[in-house]
RNA sequence: GCGCCCGUAGCUCAGUCGGAUAGAGCAACGGCCUUCUAAGCCGUGGGUCGCAGGUUCGAGUCCUGCCGGGCGUGCCA
């Protein structure tokens, strides 16, 4: 609707500059949804824009646009207001003409070409292998998957991949709390480092290796921590958690050998991962890979990365390691790739992960991130630009971080001591509907207060139960229609439409109408909140409108014409619903 | 110190490429159930858009400075 009235103002400077006024030909007409209903709904601030260029009175300008308008059925009529805006009235038939196009499109209604099939890839959540998924990798969850969804709609081929951090310190860290754990099921006193993972799924693990192999990964207390340096005592604040961990690992090596150590270490590794993707699963995200950080390194790519900075003359060695002299691209400092003792860092990894990206190309490549690792952005992109690649391909999205609220306190939460609330949890106790949907109702650089009561719910305070309740009044209408004989056809023709005059059917009709180019906004500015807050008012729409009206009225063609507006509005609202994960219940 | 994000009604937040009289929900107050689910609807009150400049036909929106809050600033990942 909109590009047809972009076309007949296009059609109207066509005219005016055949008449000789200095129209830029590059000027394309901007139309806008009004704010005010008496602005009409659409309008545009054209003659505004180019009453410089003109030489004109806006609204003298604006008189001569109106006056070069192509006649049209869409338009009810066209009014000059304001400084010289031209406001456009559409007419009720144009309006209702939505309904057909919702029933005939069903789930297809919203969606788009506007991608053309261009390859983008969505890079999400990817949190370590170390523990459970917590309540803030949730948001991101939620905020990649509706982000990935929404561009599908919109015609992009999107590729949703998590990147498995399967290499380096923290998997030591892991795979030795894990043998540790052993150990003390084993009947060994063995003081836990104040750096471990403390978490019970530890324990879990630890239980599985000493059920499936009795003593075989068994070492004495005392040859475990021999010679090792102090760990850190929180009372008198000595000795050096780093360096006393990094020696238990280094025990665990030793003692256990290569094959054992690495059994150890996939044990914990693939116990956990299993865990995250049923978890994500059950949350209603699916990826299309996930991505190893350990394959990289194993298929040269680290290698191959490096050499490339190496040519492109962007490395230097300094106190024994190798840097990057990312601070020439914009970065704030250089950053090291090869440490002093030989291994090449996460940052390494990362570098070749991108560089990897981009050569299996995809046009464009979102990495969504938390948003304490913004600092990290700089450099990612300083190594793009410096193996040659184009920066600008890739956009990382950062996601705030979520803080809980129960009964008005918000929930204490802490890493350190293993007490955090997972999001396994988190689903339990709200549900998979009410997570995904107060995720993505703010904007992603937004703070996020989760109400937890709220969320829980069952009234109009609660946003998705709202919506859904919507949902499942059209379906129960329906219901007591078949209950009463009454036929329902949906594809039956739309000749009583015009029977629907009222303003709560004009409203909802209008409402209608908008869907398609929210999604495309909500899909280009990588803005889920958008549709949840359309979806609030579309269920507004509806509530007011059911409440106003009865549908099934003896009055044959109006019942008739009700009853397809509300399938359209229930269309609506599940094509909504579905892209943010949520269900569309038939009752509640 | 430097960098990124945020600051709009009592609270939580929308606000389209800069557009017309700044919106919604909650909370507060007052109404609506012999009628398709009251998990709903209607109404009332509530604002120095953090502060000060600048850009222009027009600024909550763009620019600069300041104030306040969050996060970051590893040869960790």
């Amino acid at each position: 609707m909109k590009s047809q009235i972009q076309q007949l103002l296009t059609d109207a400077l066509d005219r005016l500059r055949a008449e000789g006024l200095p129209v830029p030909v590059a000027t394309l007409p901007t139309i806008e949804r009004t704010r005010d209903p008496t602005h009409g709904d659409f309008a545009t601030n054209l003659a505004l824009v180019l009453a410089k260029a003109a030489g004109s009175k806006p609204r003298q300008l604006a008189e001569r646009l109106v006056a070069a308008l192509p006649a049209s059925t869409l338009m009810d009529r066209v009014e000059i207001a304001g400084p010289g805006f031209v406001n456009f009235f559409l007419a009720p038939a144009a309006y209702r003409a939505v309904i057909p196009e919702v029933l005939t499109a069903g789930q297809g209604y919203g969606r788009s070409n506007l991608g053309q099939g261009r390859r983008v890839q969505v890079e999400f959540v990817s949190a370590n292998p170390t523990g459970p998924l917590h309540v803030g990798h949730g948001r991101g969850a939620a905020y990649g998957a509706v982000v990935a969804d929404l561009l599908a709609a919109v015609g992009y081929a999107v590729h949703r991949e998590y990147y498995v951090n399967d290499a380096g310190r923290q998997m030591d860290i892991l795979a030795t709390s894990v043998w540790l754990r052993y150990l003390e099921l084993c009947g060994e006193d063995i003081p836990f480092p104040s750096n471990g993972y403390k978490g019970d799924y530890v324990w879990d693990i630890a239980a599985t290796l000493h059920r499936e192999h009795g003593d075989a990964y068994r070492a004495e207390s005392p040859e475990v921590f021999a010679g090792l340096p102090a760990d850190l005592d929180p009372e008198t604040g000595t000795g050096d958690k780093e360096a006393h961990i990094d020696g238990l690992i280094a025990a665990a090596k030793r003692l256990l050998g290569d094959n054992r150590y690495r059994y150890v270490f996939e044990l914990g590794l693939n116990t956990i991962l299993d865990d995250i993707r049923d978890d994500l699963s059950q949350f209603g995200v699916v990826y299309d890979e996930w991505y190893s950080e350990r394959s990289l390194t194993e298929k040269g790519a680290v290698n191959r990365a490096i050499e490339r900075l190496r040519e492109a003359g962007q490395l230097y060695e300094r106190d024994g390691a190798l840097w990057f002299r990312s601070s020439a691209f914009g970065d704030e400092k250089d950053r090291v790739v090869v440490r002093e003792n030989g291994q090449t860092t996460y940052f390494a990894s990362d570098i070749a992960y991108h560089m990897d990206k981009l050569e299996r190309g995809f046009e464009r490549v979102i990495d969504i991130w938390g948003a304490d690792h913004h600092g990290y952005i700089p450099r990612v992109k300083a190594a793009l630009q410096a193996l040659g690649d184009d920066p600008s391909r890739l956009d990382v999205l950062l996601v705030q971080f979520a803080i809980l609220y129960r009964g008005g306190e918000k929930v204490q939460m802490s890493t350190r001591s293993g007490e955090f609330v997972t999001l396994r949890e988190l689903r339990k106790e709200v549900g998979r509907d009410a997570a995904r949907f107060f995720y993505v109702m703010r904007r992603c650089e937004q703070h996020l207060d989760f109400d937890l009561d709220l969320a829980k719910s069952q009234s109009a305070d609660n946003p998705v139960y709202y919506v859904q309740y919507a949902h499942a009044r059209v379906a129960s209408v329906l219901r007591q229609a078949a209950d009463k004989g009454l036929a329902i056809d949906p594809t039956a023709g739309m000749t009583n439409l015009e029977r629907l005059v009222e303003d709560h059917e004009i409203g909802l009709l209008k409402t209608l109408a908008r869907y398609p180019e929210l999604v495309e906004a909500a899909a280009l500015n990588e803005e889920p909140h958008l549709l949840t807050h359309y979806l609030r008012e579309l269920a507004n729409d509806f509530h007011t409108y059911y409440n106003a009206h009865q549908f099934l009225v003896p009055d044959e063609g109006l019942r008739d014409a009700r009853i397809k507006l509300i399938l359209a509005a229930r269309q609506v609202l599940s094509n909504g619903l579905g892209l943010l994960g949520v269900s569309a219940p038939e009752s509640m």
